[in-house]
DNA sequence: CTGCCTGCAAAGGATTTGCACTCAT
DNA sequence: ATGAGTGCAAATCCTTTGCAGGCAG
């Protein structure tokens, strides 16, 4: 798995390749929950830790569902993976975006990817650009000193659809 | 408790105003879980459904665990509480504000309420006027016809203490 | 009186943990 | 070969639900 000529994603290679670099192990179930959530990221997708259980099972039907809480764990502790919180329903996870050079320094915190909305009717999550709250990080920064992580957390609202 | 000189908070009154208006019944344990909540919106506290139960137990100890969900359920379709979601660890309540007039309507959608942030670290919810988020609203709503509830769910970020 | 609200107990879903074993390095 | 990762099963945690009885109106 290391020296073929492999197509796999140039996201998921370099996935790996900080895993080596930090003398993590590649895995079965961690290649496969890299695969599962770069899939799901280039269709804008967004997994929770069950969902993503669900399809590594289809990839490596042995991987265990603990296991995969286990290995997002560690994949985010490594700076690979990030999540967002989804205060109507549970917490899903990303490609980090960019991810970490090489070395892999623990938690990272302003990641450029970007802030989620959610629906409180349908669910839907909306991406939003980061932008978008710059105003309000620089006044909580002004004002409490606290240091925002634009694409850490949902604000939630009401979509379009639903609103009729 | 209804023609007595009682000494009770105004908010709480009206709270119970609201029940009766609406052809709700005034139990002892939603009588209790008002004052819990209201104590707690005094000195700025954010509870969570579990401690309002260990509270309510002290004013009352028969009231069941399960009915202070209930309550906290019931009393936010009233649209006497109002509830925020903590990315960092479930749910908090509060005394709706402002409350709704006497013919409540189901969930209020722009209460003035204020927004939250919490700090991954240390689990701090700091609050912030809504009107921080007067922008990122209009943004929304102009790119997305997205409609924002600027404090139905915290932001995450890290407070000044935890950044050293 | 009536039926809304409650207590109790048990179910439920999502995530975590202890342990022994296996396989990536 | 060595221990980081894993599978399995059981344990937690928080919240919900079904049911019968009790109290507010």
């Amino acid at each position: 798995m290391e020296a073929l000529p492999h197509s796999e994603s140039p996201r998921v290679a370099s996935a790996l390749a900080i895993l080596r670099a930090n003398g993590e192990r590649v895995t079965p179930a961690r290649y496969a929950v890299l695969r599962v959530v770069e899939a799901a990221d280039l269709s804008a997708e967004h997994l929770s830790a069950d969902t993503i259980g669900a399809r590594v099972s289809e990839l490596e039907p042995t991987v265990h569902r603990a296991t995969v809480y286990r290995t997002l764990t560690a994949l985010t502790e490594l700076g690979v993976l990030t999540h967002v919180h989804l205060a109507a329903a549970g917490t899903v996870y990303h490609l980090a975006d960019p991810l970490p050079e090489a070395a892999a320094p623990t938690s990272r915190t302003s990641v450029t990817d970007h802030a989620h909305v959610q629906c409180v009717e349908c669910g839907a999550v909306l991406d939003v650009p980061p932008s978008v709250l710059d105003e309000v990080a620089v006044w909580l920064r002004d004002a409490l000193g606290f240091e925002l992580d634009t694409s850490h957390a949902a604000l939630l609202g009401r979509c379009r659809d639903c609103l009729r």
